[in-house]
Order: C-alpha cells, then sequence, then structure tokens
DNA sequence: ATTTGTGCAAATCGTTTGCATCTGA
DNA sequence: TCAGATGCAAACGATTTGCACAAAT
C-alpha cells in the first residue's frame, strides 16, 4: 500500500487529464474518466461502466463506451487485463503490478509491483522486446 | 529443458490416454489427442486444432472441437491459458510452468515451471485458496 | 466552419447449445 | 441395445464498425 505516484496529480480535473493526454474533453469522456479516475484505482469491464454511467444520468452509448476504453488505452491512462477469456477487464492503476483474480466472482485486487517479484525471467527469444510481466494470482472460494 | 514428467508416459497409444481419462475414445477424440499430444508440447487455439483436423483428413465440426477442448482440460488433459482477451488457447503442457506471449504473431512460448520464481506472494484474502500462479511475459519486435 | 466524436444498429467474431442422428462398448 | 458423442445450424454474448448527426475548437 506504500508509495503510488502521486506526483502525477490523480485528482487534476477530468478535462486536464483528458487534454494532457490529447483527448478532446467531451462531454461523455469527462463523465467516463471521472467514474473511473475519481475513486481510486477501480477495474472494469465495458458493461459495467456503461451501467453506471446510465445510472449516474448522462446517457452514453455501449459502443462510445468501449471506443472510448480503447482511447484510453491507447492513451495511457488505462491498462487491459486479460485474465477471463469471455471479458475485457480494465485497469486504472498503469503502474507496474500484479493481481489477484477471483475465478468465482470475476473480481479483480490489484497486487502492488514491489511486492512481488519475479526472479529468473529467460531473456526474450532474439529480435523481441519484453514488453511487461504479468503475474495473475487466481484465487478460490475454499 | 530439464526434467519434466516422463513416468506418465505421454507416449501411450491415444485410445489408452483417453481411456485413462474416463473419455470415451472415438475416432474424433482419437484423432485430436493424436493431434494434440502426438508432437511434443502444444498450444493450440480451437480454430487452429480444428484447421489441422481437416487437413488431416477426418472431417470434425468446430463444435465438436470446442466440446472436445473443453473435456480433455476437465479431465486434466489440457490446460487454459488467458493472455489473449479475444481468443482461448490450449496448452498440453499440464505442468505448473508459465509462458512468452508473442503479441505481435500472438504465439505462445513455455518457460519451465522451474525456471521463474515469483516470491513475496501476498497470502489470499481470508476465506480464499489458492488456485493457480500464472506469469505471462508479453514481448513484442523490437 | 471544420474537425473530431457520438449514437445507433447492424455486422462480426469466438464460442455455446439444442436436437436429430450416429457410434462404440 | 443404448448410453453417450457427433454434426449442424441456430443462438449467444462480447466487441467492432459504418455512417448520419452532433459537439468542440
Amino acid at each position: 500500500m506504500a508509495g503510488r505516484n502521486e506526483s502525477i496529480e490523480k485528482t487534476a480535473s477530468p478535462g486536464g487529464r483528458l487534454r494532457a493526454a490529447g483527448l478532446r474533453p467531451t462531454r461523455q469522456r469527462r463523465l467516463l474518466a471521472g467514474l473511473l479516475f475519481g475513486q481510486g484505482d477501480r477495474h472494469v469491464t465495458a458493461e459495467l461502466l456503461h451501467r453506471e454511467a446510465e445510472k449516474s444520468g448522462c446517457h452514453v452509448a455501449l459502443a462510445t463506451v468501449y471506443n472510448t476504453l480503447h482511447q484510453f488505452t491507447a492513451a495511457g491512462l488505462l491498462r487491459r487485463v486479460a485474465v477471463d477469456p469471455a471479458r475485457s477487464y480494465f485497469d486504472t492503476n498503469t503502474d507496474p503490478h500484479h493481481h489477484f483474480y477471483d475465478e468465482d466472482d470475476g473480481a479483480l485486487i490489484d497486487i502492488s509491483g514491489e511486492q512481488i517479484a519475479v526472479s529468473g525471467l529467460p531473456a526474450p527469444p532474439p529480435g523481441m522486446a519484453l514488453a511487461g510481466v504479468d503475474v495473475v494470482v487466481r484465487i478460490r472460494r475454499g
């Protein structure tokens, strides 16, 4: 739980954050950014975020939610997490870190990057560059 | 590359392997088992295995390939690997181990379980049991 | 005004299911 | 024989796309 990067103000106005990422701050993006970044680290699916948006009043098409999630990911505001072959999760924590994945109810829990150490990593095959290391700790009711 | 478990004969007849897993050795299962287990460790998608089956002569419906992959997985002959939100990979190596994932062409490469060590794993939350630890090393042309 | 994003519905992709038919023991 | 598998096509859920409209600079 120690220091995450506080120098990049997670609390800046949604508009500022979007602008800084090179995205035009439209009403929908502001809304989604608010939902995503306004309450600490989150793990969302498109479906879930869409439901939240609807509940919060402003109408956003599901397709727009998908588009926006991908734009945010391309802009480095989000990170896609592959744990379930059926669903895409998006993580608002873009620092290197890992996850518990609850296979029963599909919940993700962060594990800080410093907490886990992976040793013995072989070098990537020739011509390949390392793009990231993901550790998924699968857990179950037990 | 050191010792994988040779005591469980990977070279037994497809029929024997299936029988041992409690599956009736039908023509299609024999064919698929042959393709899967006859050439060392493999990583396949349903689509890929279906294409191979077609090429090898015997007709198998894609749905049957899916069913069979799931039956084999339930029987412990295969392991499902979640690296790509869009596709399911099945791994013929069921020992604990990890993977390189080539994001450009979707290839998986095994990393032996002994080679990598993960330290600092937090205990699962109360009431939860550890079900597995997957390390995915994402690599890219570069 | 011009550029860029949005909404909607339809298309697409991977995957699963229902049901009649066939097959292995 | 007869439980259990298969094939096929249709259903399905998640995701993407095409295009007319709307909003931001």
